[in-house]
RNA sequence: GGGCGGUUAGCUCAGCGGGAGAGCGUCCGCUUGACACGCGGGAGGUCACUGGUUCAAUCCCAGUACCGCCCA
């Protein structure tokens, strides 16, 4: 039943969203029907962290999503939109750290066990704070199978992919230099690094040449306190001013240690001295160098330890040959970036500091710590990404995935193809624990679990050892790449996975490619036998209102609740749906929500015009049978409105959808149609009374298929109005059919309305121009085209405030300004007497003289082109002729209208 | 240094081979029986620059400038 109440002047979102929010989860409207005859539409979200909070970027994501969902599912599909997050293992130890530190206890001193049930009992009580944000927000997601990175099932197909592919070999343990991160303690990937710009300095060493006393070798660097761990000095072998040094010794200051001048292309003459040190412990590009040096490679001598501090371990041979080696003995220990000053100071002390200078350049800094990453050889496992891009590769090649816009497409193949092997083990408690056990001898034994671990190390020793378990736990993002399948409860077959396995399409923005689609795609394409999503929807970052990153140092984020709890959750959707172009990035602001509000509220004002003009749904109304030519016309209309907004959304083309809604609401149903039958559902005439029931029941049947339309982007307005009206049941929205396109032929009601509408704008304009006031009704004659003025008589004259309409013979009378459409083929007068402001009139006239003029000689113009003529194709030479003579009609018309107020 | 994207009305952005568009802003008029978060009307653009292809270029190609991003 409809509410009895009349719909308020406003709307007021925060008297609704709540309730019907809850309305619809609780009535399973979200849910996936897995039993259903329907076919599946499927949308993985790239989950969120459990210790993050609804932002600008989510909001964006989540809206195109939910859009995408909502349509989805109303167009009969069975829609599953995957809710979850990730155990995001760096961030939450930190958050859980964080509050132990405020009572003053250590995660160490707690215990592994303890700190465990600590972060467990954190996600218990703060944990997936945004999963009740995003309810907010209105994003339909199926919550009752929301899933958790650690959840027992996601763990054991972590275990299952973690053992598979180590027996695949594409999982190894290894001693290798990784980015290290001395506040947070652990190993990170590539992709956690972030390059910083620094003010640095360059400062140029000397190096002494062995066995010719005075000669150095210049390197130039920017960490000095490297230099206890190089291994060579590295000049380009075309570089002539070293040719001659190549093979020989340098010595290395403080240390020394005697390391050759060696010849590698890395060495750039250009930069510095042209000589770099080579220090392979602590940099990635001189461990290249130090690997490929012939004879079995250069040494690695790491002298820096995982806290960041000087460790003379690895060089004690060294040192116990130095006569006088309390310099190097007092580094010992000694931070990173102290170590710098004192090595400087030494080194300028002993002579050999050549000089120094102002030096910018990026340097390596750990995303989440924000402090300088150190490189360090570790012993980690990886993951050999090489071999499992290939297949990922190759479906983007193929087109089985599709990027959307397509040039991301681009992105995603330059990281593929150049792609490193994959560290997955963190120095971590928080995550999955990597299934992996030790004998006494270092024996490893990979295994779901201990049981067949412990099984294994039977078979191959022969007897019951103790094993202990690895330490270290996976990268989160290592269980995130399993989530396309892993939440639909692999490795079990269960009919999930099967029915929704691969997913339809993966949304989300171009920083993620890698973190996510790449790395789902590699993993999905291994285990599943087929790619993880057939589309992914790339959209722009979210920007502030000046272009400028939000970001919390700036100062310039903007909470998307604060804008819900301002203008309502259907305004912000609105907002980002509509400034979603393709390949874009978006600058929001609160000003940009607030002017799109108005579109709500214009949506709110035609249904409370409906309202008041009873206009409701009737029931087994079959607008096929609609015979008024208003009603031909709004239902054409509506079957534009409705394929232009199937197509962009098939396209994913939200800004052209939002505008196909904004359109057919504002400026064809309020605009004019409403505007059209406004008289008629007021009168009480014979005519009036007995098309009433016909507009009423168009108006609401039409009505219907606008809250149809925007349910995807505006669910809490049009879903309220659809309950209010009768239309379905509270809540029903959600689930009504998406409409579809009537099948009608196009009438001929479409050209005569247009005509109207043409007539009727060019009286109001004519009136605006000449400054002829609103409340004054004017008389208005015409020669020709008896049925326009006849059949739209009370349309003419009330929308463009015309007293009467009359049709006259031979020439209007003095004082007339004239009214031309079509070209100039209608004509129509206003009779302006004594209002006629005739300078005001012939500027009038003389500017579209001007305009019809330089029209025609346009076209002319490209007529008379011999080459034209010969080479355009017919049709559009026909056009440009029709247009030419179009555009002389119309300038005769108006020399003639001219004439006869003695202008020219 | 390599790659990608952008440059269209005051602002934000569509359009991308044959008529320069929208929203917001601005200006003028309006207590129009839903709506001033409104109604009606207007002004405003060498489509960054230089060449080329074409009968025809804002649109395609090449180059330049500036802005932004990613990777070294």
């Amino acid at each position: 039943m409809p509410d009895l109440d009349k719909l308020d002047k406003f709307f007021s979102p925060n008297a609704v969203e709540a309730r019907l929010y809850e309305l619809w989860e609780k009535s399973g409207a979200f849910a996936a029907a897995p039993e259903s005859g329907k076919r599946p539409f499927t949308i993985m979200i790239p989950p969120p962290n459990v210790t993050g909070s609804l932002h600008m970027g989510h909001a964006l994501t989540f809206t195109l999503q939910d859009v995408l969902i909502r349509w989805k599912r109303m167009a009969g599909f069975d829609a599953l939109w995957q809710p979850g997050t990730d155990h995001a293992g760096i961030a939450t130890q930190m958050v859980v750290e964080r509050l132990l530190a405020a009572e003053g206890v250590s995660r160490k001193e707690l215990g592994r066990e303890k700190f465990l049930e600590r972060v467990w009992q954190w996600k218990a009580e703060s944990g997936g704070q945004i999963t009740q944000q995003l309810r907010r927000l209105g994003a339909s997601l199926d919550w009752r199978r929301e899933r958790f990175t650690l959840d027992e099932g996601l763990s054991a197909a972590v275990r299952r992919v973690f053992v598979r592919l180590y027996r695949e070999n594409l999982i190894s343990r290894d001693y290798r230099l990784v980015n290290w991160d001395p506040k947070l303690q652990t190993a990170v990937s590539d992709l956690e690094v972030e390059s910083r710009e620094v003010k640095g300095h360059l400062w140029y060493i000397r190096y002494p040449i062995v066995g010719d006393e005075g000669w150095s070798i210049t390197v130039a660097t920017t960490r000095p306190e490297t230099m206890l761990g190089d291994v060579a000095v590295a000049v380009h072998p075309e570089d002539p001013r070293y040719r001659g040094l190549i093979g020989r010794y340098a010595e290395l200051p403080f240390v020394n240690r005697m390391i050759p001048v060696i010849a590698d292309e890395y060495s750039d003459p250009e930069k510095g001295t042209g000589a770099v040190k080579i220090t392979p412990a602590h940099d990635f590009n001189d461990w290249n160098v130090a690997r490929r040096y012939p004879k079995g490679g250069l040494a690695i001598t790491s002298v820096i330890d995982r806290e960041g501090r000087i460790t003379l371990g690895e060089i004690d041979l060294d040192l116990r040959r130095q006569d006088d080696a309390d310099f190097l003995r007092s580094l010992d220990g000694v931070d990173r970036f102290v170590a710098r000053e004192k090595i400087v100071a030494e080194l300028e002390r002993r002579g050999l500091l050549e000089r120094v200078e102002p030096h910018t350049h990026k340097v390596p800094h750990g995303d989440r710590s924000g402090v300088p990453i150190e490189p360090l050889r570790t012993i980690q496992w990886f993951l050999d990404a090489k071999v499992l891009a290939k297949a990922a590769i190759e479906a983007v090649e193929s087109g089985k995935t599709r990027f959307v816009p397509e040039q991301w497409q681009n992105t995603f193949f330059a990281w593929m193809r150049e792609i490193e092997p994959w560290c997955i083990s963190r120095q971590l408690w928080w995550g999955h624990r990597i299934p992996a056990w030790y004998g006494p001898e270092g024996e490893v034994f990979v295994a779901e679990n201990a049981e067949e671990a412990q099984r294994l190390a039977r078979e191959q020793l022969g007897r019951d050892v103790e094993l202990r378990q690895d330490e270290d736990v996976l990268d989160t993002w290592f269980s995130s790449a399993l989530w396309p399948f892993s939440t639909l409860g692999w490795p079990e077959e269960t009919k999930e996975l099967k029915r929704y396995y691969p997913t339809d399409v993966l949304v989300t923005g171009f920083d993620i490619i890698f973190f996510w689609v790449a790395r789902m795609m590699m993993m999905g394409h291994h285990f599943m036998g087929d790619v993880p999503f057939r589309d992914v929807y790339i959209h722009g970052l979210v920007r502030d209102e000046r272009g400028q990153k939000m970001s919390k140092s700036k100062g310039n984020v903007i909470d998307p609740l604060a804008l819900i709890d301002e203008f309502g959750a259907d305004a912000l959707r609105f907002t980002i749906c509509a400034a979603a172009g393709p390949g874009r990035d978006i600058k929001l602001g609160r000003s940009r929500v607030e002017s799109q509000r108005s579109f709500v509220t214009k949506l709110w004002n035609a249904a409370r015009f409906c309202e008041m003009n009873g206009i409701a749904p009737v029931a087994d109304f079959d607008p096929a049978q609609a015979r008024h030519r208003l009603s031909r016309w709004i239902l054409d209309a509506a079957d534009g409105a409705i394929a232009e907004a199937t197509k962009a959304l098939e396209a994913y083309r939200f800004d052209e959808y939002a505008q196909v809604c904004y359109r057919f609401l504002w400026n064809t149903y309020c605009d004019w149609y409403l505007e059209f039958i406004k008289p008629t559902l007021a009168g009480t005439e014979h005519y009036e009374t007995t098309f009433q029931p016909e507009f009423r029941a168009v108006a609401a049947h039409v009505f219907g298929i606008i809250l149809r339309l925007l349910h995807p982007v505006m669910p809490f307005v049009t879903e309220t109005l659809w309950h209010h009206f009768g239309f379905g049941a509270e809540g029903s929205l959600i689930r009504a059919p998406w409409p579809t396109v009537s099948g009608q032929e196009r009438s001929e009601s479409h050209r005569e309305v247009e005509g109207a509408i043409a007539l009727i704008s060019e009286i109001r304009a004519t009136r605006a121009v000449l400054n002829v006031p609103p409340s004054r009704q004017i008389p208005l004659l015409y020669q020709s085209n008896v049925p326009l003025f006849e059949a739209w008589n009370s349309e003419i004259r009330r929308l463009g405030r015309v007293s009467d309409i009359t049709l006259i013979e031979g020439a209007p009378p003095a004082g007339c300004v004239q009214i031309a459409i079509d070209n100039g083929a209608t004509k129509a007068f206003l009779q302006l007497a004594d209002v006629i402001d005739l300078d005001a009139e012939r500027a009038r006239l003389r500017k579209k003289h001007d305009e019809a003029k330089a029209e025609f000689e346009r076209h002319a113009r490209k007529l008379g082109n011999p080459d034209f003529a010969k080479r355009a194709p017919p049709e559009i030479i026909e056009e440009t002729r029709a247009k030419m003579s179009a555009a002389s009609a119309e300038g005769k018309a108006i020399e003639e209208a001219l004439a006869r107020i003695g202008g020219s």
